[in-house]
DNA sequence: ATCGTTCATAAGAGTTGACTTATATAAGCG
DNA sequence: CGCTTATATAAGTCAACTCTTATGAACGAT
């Protein structure tokens, strides 16, 4: 299936999961905002959903005729963690000690740039299945 | 241009920024380790830097005939931005709090799922330049 | 039961994007 | 200066993505 950052690659979805952040919205209500911001057809607004259902990023409920979407943190989860080691970049020390803290991870040592005596290799392996070992697949797509 | 998540979506360039992110290398060295996890070529990895490059991942400095990488965190910080409304749905809100000092926010109201009541609209502007107010183009494209 | 909603799926077209091979530019070196 | 190394660009191919229109299925109301 696809990444996470596949699916976020997508103006229109990210704009749902926006709609969505605030709670609830039917098909129907997501389609009105979209269709009047990006002037797309309803099936374009469906197929949107349907990937973001597939992709863990949405649940949906069934209310009568209607369906509910709201959002699945999950996946954006994954994101942010991925996003981890780059905080380094642009928060102070200070910073990062607090949301460490905030985090309440258990892991020690900062992510900062070019630590370069530092040989940690993949201590977190939390994040991503993202490097493969070895040459994957000559279609070069996404690894599971 | 392109948006930062866009950039993100490729598996290829997401592991370039990893590899990045322990420090500068140069454009053979990147291009070693991703031709051996991914199997491609040589220009195709030059390629992946280049949008790096045009989309602001990535700077470069010479070194005689060589060309050294660098992450350039500002495109990422836009993506953590951007993930910061969803940060409510996985933190509680003592976690919350604690990021919030931490990040020294000034803007008041956290980022919770389902605040109905909240007619928040557009309140922080610092985000994302995302939802036209009106149907762009029929040509849905990303507006810079 | 029939008709209007609400929403999803099917099929096809156009565009974008990520590779490939071939080649160009520039530096390092004998 | 010629040759090798380091890196970028050009051109072309192929696959994937996102639309479109047409249609199907389920619910609600008359």
């Amino acid at each position: 299936m696809v990444h996470a950052f596949d699916v976020l690659g997508d103006p229109v979805r990210r704009r749902i999961l926006e709609l969505l952040a605030d709670g609830e919205l039917s098909s129907g209500e997501v389609t009105t905002v979209i269709r009047r911001e990006y002037g797309i057809s309803q099936p374009a607004v469906s197929q949107h959903l349907r990937v973001l259902r597939d992709s863990g990023f949405a649940t949906v409920r069934a209310d009568g005729a209607r369906r509910l979407y709201a959002v699945d943190p999950t996946p954006l989860r994954e994101v942010d963690v991925w996003l981890e080691r780059f905080r380094g970049f642009w928060e102070n020390r200070l910073d990062a000690l607090a949301t460490e803290l905030a985090r309440g991870r258990r892991r020690r040592r900062d992510p900062g740039p070019n630590s370069d005596s530092d040989t940690d290799s993949d201590t977190d392996t939390d994040t991503d299945p993202d490097p493969p070992a070895t040459p994957p697949a000559p279609t070069r797509d996404e690894q599971t």
